[in-house]
RNA sequence: GCCACCGUAGCUCAGCCGGUUAGAGCGGCAGUUUCGUAAACUGCAGGUCCGGGGUUCGAAUCCCUGCGGUGGCUCCA
């Protein structure tokens, strides 16, 4: 038994055989091809975990699987310490007893001692579905596409703008950090020899696709793109470091189906991925964290608060520990706040270190956002070198950074940051940048209706739009209060009359009256530096046609 | 991928221990209303009850299977 079944040919022979001995040791046997059952039951009686262990091998069948098997064999042998690390540089060794982590006096770091079991015990407790998925379908920004395969999702006009918009900032930043843009394909040939040997501990994530004369897997990231691109360049040490940057999207991984969820996991995604070549470990500790302050103004100017929304989930070698532990202690003194530190006794993975920021939402999951790593295995791997100062040849480390992680990750950390709000009684809304809808111009009545549309041209480079439907003023309030409008602006005789605007503004529940000018100039402020797109939809609402309900 | 639960109108849901032409609210459309800060009124239209197969005189309802979703397990380079 087995999901890896060998040709026809060999089950035949085999079952010659097995007749022919139990023949010989006087069984009555009777045998027939595979194809001839096609439908039989089994019942097992046995523990309800004995369903896991599907695949039954004799030995030395195994041994057809050695790169596989040797990449599993070096995990399982994975030595974890945990720890949590004070920005004072003060280190509380972690241990875990029945899901309960202990060994750090966790008062006033909730989140942190959720992210610490949920690393440690991978313990889940949630039972409600996340509020981002609800959210992101209501607000017909994001939503499932059964025709295609899980994970795989649609935009409307409104998500697309939002996601737009979070792409463009941040390749904008990423740009401004000093990275050149590149683009690479999003397949490519499982026989690449430089491919085969890093896939080859990782078989079983990969879309396939068949291409007309190969077998080929899509991307899970950029590493490939940007690693061949590397091997191809000639580089000195003057030029170093030297960082790369693509938006994929997207990036794919099969994830297995029951781990797909809203926005949160995904099978494709829109990865920024910026790899940068060092020449050595202080340069990579060095820019490491230039990478860190571009990393934390991004995430900020999304909407995030830094570091409150996150937690850092440090990883490290032994060795890197032993031989850098004052950068780990700066690391977290420039964190801020105390740091989960997993520590592995030998190097397992391509990494001698690396970070990631978690967000830990409302129903106590994580999801890795930025992430940096300092790579040393792949330069060799993939022949990437550089002309050092005695003109000789060498290989860089990589480091590989996110910045943002998953642009959909973002929008989900949005979202559930927005949804904790609500929880919490106040208003939830998206950062201004990111409204769909920045100013809603809400007339009373039809009387008002040509004078409002008067001021949309007033209101340039703003994303204002109009509510011309003959509903009442208090349902078109309402309306643009489910849309999570920032600022409502009501027209009514008073208004046109004293030529000011009456500003109903969600953020802090007030009605204030201000000048066009006035309006103007606050949202200025407030998207100052962010990217901006016009509305994503016609600023009359009754020419807006209805995508979800 | 494994286990459990779920899938009825554009949306949210009722109906489901088998039995008339499958219902409601919201939304849409038409008309009335022209309104001062989170839901005006009346009428009309709208359904492959997720797909396929089976049981039955009869299936939205029971069974099998596929697809999709949620939770848990596993996983998250």
């Amino acid at each position: 038994m087995s999901s890896s079944l060998a040709a026809p040919g060999p089950a035949l022979e085999l079952i010659a055989s097995l007749e022919k001995e139990l023949v010989a040791r006087g069984f009555e046997v009777h045998s027939s091809p595979f194809g001839y059952y096609k439908s039989f039951k089994v019942a097992v009686k046995g523990h309800p975990l004995s369903e896991l262990s599907r695949e039954i091998v004799a030995e030395s069948a195994a041994a057809g699987k050695e790169d596989v098997s040797e990449a599993v064999k070096a995990e399982a042998k994975l030595v974890s310490h945990w720890h949590i690390l004070e920005p004072t540089g003060h280190m509380h060794h972690l241990s875990i007893k029945d899901g309960k982590v202990s060994g750090y006096p966790f008062e006033g770091h909730d989140r942190l001692q959720k992210f610490a079991t949920y690393e440690m015990a991978k313990s889940r407790e949630a039972k409600e579905e996340p509020a981002h998925v609800r959210l992101m379908q209501e607000l017909e920004l994001v939503d499932y596409e059964p025709g295609s395969d899980p994970g795989n999702l649609r935009y409307y006009p409104k998500g697309k703008l939002i996601k737009g918009l979070l792409e463009e900032f941040i390749g904008e930043r990423v740009r401004e950090y000093g990275a050149m843009e590149v683009e690479s394909p999003v397949m490519y040939d499982f026989e690449h020899p430089a491919l085969k040997s890093y896939l080859a501990r990782f078989p079983a994530r990969q879309y396939i696709v068949q291409t007309p004369n190969k077998r080929a897997f899509l991307r899970f990231s950029a590493c490939f793109g940007q690693f061949l691109i590397m091997k191809d360049m000639v580089i000195s040490y003057k030029q170093l470091p030297l960082p790369l940057y693509e938006l994929t999207r997207y990036s794919f991984r099969a994830e297995q189906r029951g781990e797909v969820a809203g926005l949160r996991r995904l099978r494709a995604f829109t990865m920024p991925d910026c790899h940068a070549l060092v020449s050595d470990i202080e340069m990579a500790k060095e820019e490491l964290m230039v990478r860190f302050d571009v990393a934390w103004g991004i995430l900020e100017d999304c909407g995030l608060s830094m570091p409150d929304d996150f937690e850092v989930g440090m990883r490290v070698t032994q060795d890197f520990w032993n031989a850098h532990k004052d950068f780990v202690v700066a690391y977290a003194k420039r964190w801020g706040k105390p740091i989960l530190v997993e520590m592995w006794s030998e190097q397992f993975f391509y990494f001698v270190q690396k970070y990631e920021w978690n967000f830990v939402d409302g129903n106590d999951k994580a999801a890795a956002l930025t992430t940096d790593q300092i790579d040393t295995e792949n330069a060799e791997r993939f022949g990437i070198t550089f002309t050092d100062e005695d003109g000789k040849k060498r290989h860089p480390l990589i480091l590989h950074l996110s910045p943002s992680g998953a642009v959909e990750r973002v929008l989900y950390a949005l979202l559930e940051k927005a949804a904790a709000a609500a929880k919490a009684g106040t208003p939830p809304m998206l950062p201004v940048w990111l409204s769909p809808t920045q100013v809603r111009i809400v007339p009373i009545s039809e009387d008002q209706l040509e004078y409002a549309k008067s001021l949309l041209p007033r209101l340039d480079g703003i994303r204002a739009d109009l509510d011309d439907s003959n509903d009442t003023l208090g349902k078109k309030i309402r309306n643009a209060e489910k849309e999570w409008v920032p600022y409502i602006v009501v027209i009514g005789k008073k208004e046109i009359e004293g030529g000011t605007l009456n500003v109903r503004v969600r953020q802090t529940k007030e009605q204030t009256e201000m000048a066009v000018d006035a309006l103007r100039h606050r949202i200025a402020n407030e998207t100052r530096g962010r990217p901006s797109r016009p509305l994503a939809e016609p600023a009359f609402l009754s020419e807006r046609p209805i995508f979800r309900g």
